[in-house]
DNA sequence: ATTCAGCATGACTGCGCATTCATTATGAGG
DNA sequence: CCTCATAATGAATGCGCAGTCATGCTGAAT
């Protein structure tokens, strides 16, 4: 037992050699499809296995060119709407037999870093939930042959492929289900404000209201960070103790702040909801369907994005071409629950 | 343009060649530490800028046999301890400059088939945060020198290194905070059965209770599956609307199946806790401190078992050994909040 | 029996890089 | 000004595998 790393295992060769065969052959024998009688197969996984060799997938994809691997690229996980959408591509991924790496923009590092941390293990494509794409970045990808999706947000002006639900009829969705329950004054909490989806969110909703008659006085704006703790605490600096000053409904523009809301504002007021006030919410994420919350939300379907996700990389078809500037839209609908009074 | 993959970009010898200079030299020039004149090295980088040049990691991985890429191995991400969990490894690989590799058991694959794909990657290292291992696996591992430990989970018998918090610990803890609330009948909502970590915490629970003079009959047990939904049903099945069955105190073995819980018994019962059933957990996950559930739990030290975990894979170690049977405790730590009385 | 198609097989090559080795350039000390 | 140690450099090699190519082999068809 040396001490110094070796790292070795038995190599294709070494199997070779045990089952009396070239090295050609072990490599066939663990191709599917692979021109090799069965009898010799089985000689070389007998060998194999006695030797505890597995394929080293690093020096197939020297040749190869292929990693089977795919980067998904996630800020924070605080979002629970990440987390699911991280369960699902990963799970899509296995399934497709690729590996996942996953990647978050470190605190301090630009977006063009972190491409270049992602380029550098090859992988076939790359998937970005969180962080922007710059322009140059875009392109090196593209040379490269690396198919990218941006995965609900957009770079306004660019020609990335993007795949994101419909946040801004989303938006409008909600307005409206405000707008039949009779409220006329509203908040939003609103999330990153960089964000393309939090802006179209707010965006639909906003112009809805305008269109249903209600003036922008009676529209407050409030930020949360995306975060639960940021919409909590705003709901209780917004209002502080002035019940008064609440409107009739609140939006959350995700699920976890429209929850964040709705505790701060059974506890610091301990309103009754939807009675007091109506809170909507964004994504449909499980924890929103809990009892304590039974939140009326807009679903964003995680399946069917996903699917046009992997879809859209076209891993599996060799002649796909990334066509630039799809963008492809899945429409969201809106999911009854106990937060906002229907007839 | 060809609607054929290459994946090329430019190699090291392209950069060379614009450089004018070797390969070895453009090798050196990303090579930290290496011998080359700050002028050449300030050139050669110019030229991979110049052709959008990055260093194929792959390649790299072949001569130096050290994939900078660690494995982590999860379940489901349900319960959101484990979501932390894999955010803490992330962030903690990401900033050692390595890269993670996030497999998840999948439905109906032995954890051999698991191991074996990960193997494939020749990654630097493996974390189990789920499923278990088996002594083939663990062995081929460690002929191949890669280190795998087992993060919060262990296999009897075997001498796999493992980093666990102290669960069996932690459960006296939570017992002891119940009888010296006054607690004399109890629930324990018990996770996956087979998970060793649930079995010690229900192990030093029930111990310490009984130590305590309680009766084994004073002590049920409702299954939870690890997850919300399992706690919040196991809660209304089992008591159905008996409320005079319910006992004084309820041990969720993990935060989130408490907080099921809590929701179960305010919704059905609407109990107040801990005026009428105290309730604790085991995590100290963040959303258990959240208003409406104020978790009084034991913490189980995330950032110190990631530290534990990553310092006993040894990768930054040459002459790091794994020595098998390492089983590192970390204390557990009761966290006060409201779901159990305190003097 | 002869021919030829089609599969099975092994020798060989190269993927892109890090590393060794031998050589040359540089600088410190006498 | 010369010597020797040290740094810098490039040519060459090999990591483990998948492909390519040429050859051998089997069996069906004539």
């Amino acid at each position: 037992m040396s001490a110094s790393r070796k790292r070795s295992g038995a190599t294709s060769i070494d199997v070779a050699a045990l089952a009396g065969v070239s090295q050609s052959a072990v490599s066939r024998a663990f191709t599917p499809g692979a021109s090799i009688t069965e009898e010799k197969q089985q000689r070389i996984l007998e060998a194999a296995r006695k030797l505890n060799y597995v394929p080293n997938s690093i020096a197939s994809s020297l040749t190869t060119k292929r990693s089977n691997t795919v980067a998904v690229i996630l800020g924070n996980l605080d979002n629970p709407f990440y987390v699911h959408v991280l369960q699902a591509f990963v799970d899509a991924l296995q399934a497709q037999g690729r590996q996942v790496f996953t990647f978050t923009s470190k605190h301090g590092e630009t977006i063009d870093e972190l491409i270049d941390r992602v380029l550098r293990y090859q992988v076939d494509g790359a998937i970005l939930t969180a962080a922007q794409l710059s322009t140059r970045m875009a392109n090196i990808c593209h040379d490269r042959d690396v198919p990218i999706v941006l995965f609900n947000r957009y770079v306004p002006g660019s020609d990335a492929s993007v795949v994101r639900c419909d946040n801004y009829g989303g938006g409008r969705l909600m307005a409206e289900a405000f707008l039949a329950a009779g409220a006329r004054t509203f908040a939003m909490i609103k999330g990153d404000p960089m964000g393309t989806t939090s802006q179209d969110r707010v965006r639909g909703f906003t112009e809805r209201l305008l269109e249903g008659g209600i003036g922008r006085g009676d529209i407050l704006e409030i930020e949360g960070a995306s975060v639960y703790d940021g919409a909590f605490n705003g709901v209780l600096e917004r209002f502080g103790t002035d019940r008064a000053a609440l409107p009739d409904a609140i939006f959350g523009i995700n699920d976890i702040m429209a929850m964040g809301a709705m505790d701060a504002l059974r506890q610091r007021f301990d309103l009754g909801i939807p009675e007091d006030v109506m809170v909507g919410g964004f994504d449909d994420i499980p924890e929103g369907a809990r009892w304590p919350y039974r939140l009326t939300t807009v679903r964003q379907p995680i399946d069917l994005m996903v699917d046009a996700t992997l879809d859209m990389l076209g891993l599996d078809d060799p002649t796909h071409v990334t066509e630039p500037g799809i963008d492809r839209q899945i429409p969201s609908q809106m999911v009854w629950r106990d937060t906002i009074p229907r007839d």
